[in-house]
DNA sequence: TAGTGGTCTAGACCACTGC
DNA sequence: CAGTGGTCTAGACCACTAA
């Protein structure tokens, strides 16, 4: 055989096929984070394929985040992480900083299964209206201090036992995905800068007229339709967000 | 000629000549929007390379998501930018949203050579610190009225004649990819809310103690070691910041 | 120096699109 | 049908890395 372009045997791709087996790999822990893949030559007579075949999989696989190819080395597994599943808090100084661990995540309103608001900011689609939504509220504490509150809500589709669930790592996202197999894959977020009212002074122990991050967010998940919608006001005098 | 593995004459790559020129084309407008670009044979012709090297430059344009390769077709024009390339603002109301397009920016500060401020926000590599850096100031106004100030530093490297260029679309990202192939590839960003004070209220034409929106970036591009700084001050009474 | 990834050639057959 | 992009071959030389 001299040229088969493709297609003649399997209808799957060669290249594509590679792809799926290192990635496979590369998730299952076959290949773990800084590792080498096999190299092109070996990768190419394993297959019985052309070095440009198996680099195009290796290329794509650095698209997705998941290797990346050093020249004179080889392919280095890295794995990917989203970032944009936390709020992550920074303190302006080093000491600050390294007291991130320390963050405690304290609920002020259990899930709890409910409507959706009538002035909801964010619009929904019918599926999502007709369904209901659990909410949450969350403060996050430093050293007793609350720094920030987090309102969660999420459509009630298919959340079985959704309120009574213990979280996963005291995390909702680890959370959906563990028990639901829901993974976030995109996010919009809107920021604004606001005055604390008598309310949100109050949860966030500030005096009224603070200025407060107000960080409002619609993540996009796996499951077509399905979004988790996230309301956010933080106390910006000590820290930082990163988003 | 049956071979020269690259760099026998020009050292740049001809994958990346074809890739960067066709990317100006698309961002300067000689290819629109919606049109398709010359096709593999034709620029491998018009290059006298091959297809797979032509084909090259077409999937990187693809994952920049400047192109759309389609089989049987050609490759569509769709310059979807980067959402980070831009702080975009978004009214609260459907009208407001439709005044997006009327925002004008205005220079505070053109482009000036200066060294980095002693207590520059990010730490700076050696490399940078030694070029010292450009510096502008750039005010975005909605009907006249000031919504976001923004103050950007770049490390000058390899900028020539930077001060002096006239800016590509009025755009910084723009100009920067045109005219020296700097592409923004990441973005590290952190928010607060603060209060306006003397010199940020008179900047932005509001009262002292108005809370104001702050940005701080640090944006990646595709040159090691190159990153581009901006501190973006926004008031968001009227509107949200989508970053 | 041997091995790796980066780039490139000069072909080939395929599936898809539009006329 | 001709033209397009998608996949693939069987080689090649290069720059880089590490022993």
């Amino acid at each position: 055989m001299q040229n088969n372009g493709n297609g003649s045997s399997s209808k799957i791709a060669q290249y594509k096929k590679v792809q799926n087996d290192l990635r496979r790999g590369i998730i299952t822990g076959k290949y773990e984070v800084g590792d080498f893949l096999p190299s092109e030559n070996e990768l190419s007579a394993n297959y019985g394929i052309t070095r440009m075949t198996v680099r195009n999989a290796l290329k794509n696989l650095e698209a997705e985040g998941l290797i990346q190819c050093k020249k004179g080395k080889g392919s280095l597994v890295k794995l990917k992480r989203k970032s944009f599943e936390l709020l992550s808090i920074k303190g302006f100084t080093e000491i600050m900083r390294l007291k991130e661990a320390e963050i405690d995540t304290l609920f002020v309103q259990h899930p709890i299964s409910k409507a959706w608001d009538d002035d909801f900011f964010w619009d929904l689609n019918p599926t999502e209206k007709k369904a209901g939504c659990y909410y949450m509220s969350r403060v996050r504490m430093l050293d007793n201090q609350p720094i920030m509150l987090e309102n969660t809500y999420l459509p009630n589709l298919s959340l079985i036992g959704f309120s009574e669930a213990t979280f996963v790592n005291n995390s909702l996202f680890d959370t959906l995905i563990v028990k639901y197999d829901i993974e976030m894959t995109g996010v919009t977020q809107k920021f604004r800068a606001i005055s604390a009212d008598a309310g949100l002074a109050n949860s966030l122990s500030v005096q009224e007229g603070t200025p407060v991050l107000e960080i409002t967010r619609k993540l996009k998940t796996n499951r077509e339709g399905f979004f988790v919608y996230s309301f956010a006001y933080c106390i910006t005098n000590e820290f930082m967000i990163e988003a």
